[in-house]
DNA sequence: TATCATATCCCCATATTTGGGGATAGTTGA
DNA sequence: TCAACTATCCCCAAATATGGGGATATGATA
């Protein structure tokens, strides 16, 4: 199975770096390069990628609102940052704008491959120098303390795993695909779940699911 | 340049397999080995390791609780968690509890002498589907920094409206009729509710507006 | 040993959601 | 006045989810 990637980078000798790094390995495709991002929405959409890496400091439109609108516009495709520099700020509004990963440029030859293989596979690289910085947000920002674990709908342990990805926005097939198991059995876990929880459709479940904190 | 490593881990084996592991590198010297954390704040002040490696599934006190109270008395000690699964909540209250690093029990073997290093030059190493959750986490959790510039999702009220519908479990056609309206203006609400948010489920939908408490 | 719970898989038919398009009318503000 | 936004409605085709059956294998438990 190809990975289709695409690149933006003002910078034409990382474009073909990674051009040549990638060209090394037979699974990815490269499907588009481009030096800017003034018409990146439309470039997406015309070569399709299922992997964008996105230079962060990029002339004319800044490369994080590029993130922000091709998001917007092609929410699956996932985004791997690249930068020189460990700027907070940036980091972070990358992540608000919906970037799956981010790496440091000088890790680029070792880590790149690793990286896009992570991200296929549902993973948010990160170096870890920037994933302190992450840590440390998460820490300082109040978050709802949870309490009581709720148990009263007597879930299997696979059921609950079946719950959980449900919430995460998974479908049944993708769920068949994570957990190994096919689509049919898929089916019989969320059936189960269907009669303990007393709902009917995978909102109520995702509801009740997170206000009951089962998951 | 050493480094102190103490191992916290119910399970023996995983404890020589980590000090076999950690022999092989001379910069790792092991100063303390411990299958309970009874006693922890007493055992790290004893053996003064540099960083810690945590089993979070811990018997009597949880090694979340235990972090907390390591941080708390001795909070230059670097701790690196280690599970086997990747349970959401406990990977949140480790970071809160003040955890530095997160790492796999499956990738032990691969990656924790990387994950040692990059904490000691004061990285944080995590697998990237941890990395994923808490990308998520704080996409969705309200910033104290930075929070409304991106964070705002500009839904109009009659958005809201439909969003609440949803989350509330109910169909397009049942919420066409409890808002007086055809099927297809639902439609058309939904797929901007999908844009704004950055998703492409009703799933989805439901799990980011209650975490983020749109509804 | 027999029963129960769990986890796995299959079929058929139907209902619902989703992804593409567009269209009209009213409001607000630049 | 024109552009942008909101709220409303429509169509077609494809993908997904749901309901209601049943089946097999395993391990625990009574």
């Amino acid at each position: 199975m190809n990975l289709r990637i695409a690149i933006f980078d003002d910078n034409k000798n990382i474009r073909d770096s990674i051009s040549l790094l990638l060209g090394t390995a037979p699974q990815f495709l490269i499907v588009g390069s481009f030096d800017n991002v003034f018409t990146c929405v439309e470039d997406v959409i015309e070569c399709n990628p299922d992997i964008i890496l996105m230079d962060i400091e990029m002339p004319g439109m800044d490369g994080i609102e590029a993130v922000r609108l091709i998001k917007k516009i092609v929410p699956q495709v996932q985004i791997l940052m690249q930068t020189v520099f460990e700027d907070d700020d940036r980091v972070f509004d990358s992540i608000c704008a919906g970037a799956s990963g981010y790496i440091l440029k000088n890790f680029l030859n070792t880590k790149l491959i690793e990286s896009l293989i992570e991200l296929q596979f549902g993973g948010s690289p990160m170096s870890p120098s920037i994933a302190r910085k992450v840590l440390h947000q998460l820490q300082s920002s109040p978050l709802p303390v949870k309490q009581r674990i709720s148990n009263e709908y007597n879930l299997t342990p696979r059921e609950k795993e079946v719950l959980t990805e449900i919430v995460n926005g998974l479908s049944y097939k993708m769920i068949a695909d994570r957990l190994n198991i096919s689509y049919e059995t898929v089916r019989s876990h969320i059936k189960k779940i269907y009669e303990k929880l007393h709902v009917a459709s995978l909102t109520e479940a995702v509801a009740k699911a997170i206000h009951q904190k089962i998951v």
